[in-house]
DNA sequence: CCACCTCACTGGTAATACCAGTTGACCATG
DNA sequence: CATGGTCAACTGGTATTACCAGTGAGGTGG
């Protein structure tokens, strides 16, 4: 069995997630104003410091604005707050994965990839090419013993290397972002991407392309490998979203 | 003259932005373990509790990592942040804008804009093209007028409403933390922006492909629309970067 | 009626004590 | 000598109390 570390969680995370939970999920709307600090942590049954880390931590997510004198009032999350929220959105009040969450990861990754590997190809020194081909080659091991969760791992390594490459430090936090939301959801969707995580050839000529500074190439195949997940992720969506239906349709054309 | 609010810093705000300059501009190098709590509120001159929600941020933010028992130690934010932390990186030590982070900014830009509309005018409902439309005209308004500052303004709106009109919440987030990233140099920006925000034709063209539901016309001319811009900051980034080069080169082309 | 002031709120700062997890040196045991 | 246990000196986490500093509503005098 895999065994896991185990999370400690703090006094001011548990607020934290608590207030966070309350306001995503609407049941404290925007505008609303919170119970002033005294208050709060008397209802929540801890000491006002804890309350107050959680409280600076929704500030700087953008959930809520504090003002001295004045009260914490709740804000709209969908016009403040930043794309960080999103690993947080994934899971919905039941705590099942909110379908329109996972469409959306899936659909800015298929806007972001292409790019990523497009500006690598321009850019990437020659060491990077080295760390790209050597990534690839593990994929084909992988692929070789069947791994699926190895070839999981190592996709999110190739597009780690490539992302640096692109010189793009936008580039490089938004992955991080969506990798980490990727992350808390990763063992739920390693059979769907399996198409595409099998698919080591189009790593391994993402890795050529950009050895060869071949930057439309490298578009297109990238463009071409995410479409893969896409395609295969829209069907499931559509799949669960009305029950009864097998196959999917509405999967996004390359309009170019 | 233009009155703005004064900003109301607060001490935990002071140390954060300090904490955080220090990790940023790599005087505290990712894996070093900082002071003890009790050691640094002291040569801050703050006390605990207001580190401590500093502390919180910069965890909360992908910086540093606290262990109770052990110490608080400072990340790669290259590995670590999200896309919220882009807006913190435009200035950099001698508090001039970054180029860098400029072309990264307009890049991802570029890379997201046309499948903002593509999937608004896939998705977009009757009311929104309406709001679309509204904010067209304003724009129309504005260009005769010529009043550059309330075309930046009506940009971003329409922007505003096409992202939601998407129906994507990772869009709509990072668009929000691209905004905001924005906001902080728009002024810098309104000339180089200018010929971009003047095509008031483009845009009243996206409202209506999106009323038409026509993806494939509402993805190409958002395209040719964030192109205008992008081609003029490439310009300007090739000419700051290389004094006495007159021209830009190196515009992006759409690889398609 | 309106300008002004007061006061009871709000969040912000501070100091102190103690709880709880981590680490490493040290020592008993096999 | 290797292993495992113990303990002390760290670290961050929690709690309490007091007071400072803005804000805004309602009372008060003009």
């Amino acid at each position: 069995m895999a065994l896991s570390r185990i999370a400690k969680r703090t006094l001011s995370d548990e607020v934290f997630e608590q207030l966070l939970r309350e306001i995503l999920q609407g049941r404290m709307a925007p505008g609303l104003a919170l119970p002033a600090e005294r208050e709060l942590c008397e209802t929540l049954g801890v000491n006002r410091g804890a309350l107050r880390e959680a409280l600076r931590r929704l500030a700087q997510a953008g959930l809520v604005a504090i003002a001295q004198g004045g009260t914490t009032k709740v804000l709209d999350f969908r016009r403040t707050a930043g794309l960080d929220l999103l690993s947080q959105l994934l899971f919905n009040e039941t705590g099942s994965i909110d379908l329109q969450v996972v469409r959306s990861l899936i659909e800015i990754r298929a806007a972001l990839a292409p790019d990523i590997a497009r500006l690598c190809a321009r850019r990437a020194e020659p060491a990077l090419v080295v760390e790209l081909l050597d990534v690839a080659s593990r994929i084909d091991a992988a692929l070789a013993a069947d791994d699926l969760p190895a070839l999981q791992e190592l996709s999110l390594d190739f597009w780690d290397v490539l992302v640096r490459g692109s010189d793009n430090i936008a580039y490089v936090l938004a992955f991080n972002t969506l990798r980490a939301t990727y992350d808390t959801v990763r063992v739920a969707l390693v059979q769907v991407m399996a198409d595409e995580l099998r698919d080591a050839p189009a790593y391994r000529a993402i890795a050529e392309a950009v050895g060869r500074h071949d930057d439309v190439s490298a578009r297109h195949v990238a463009s071409a490998l995410v479409e893969h997940g896409t395609h295969r992720m829209f069907g499931l969506i559509a799949l669960l979203d009305r029950p009864g239906t097998t196959s999917g349709d509405d999967p996004p054309k390359d309009a170019s």
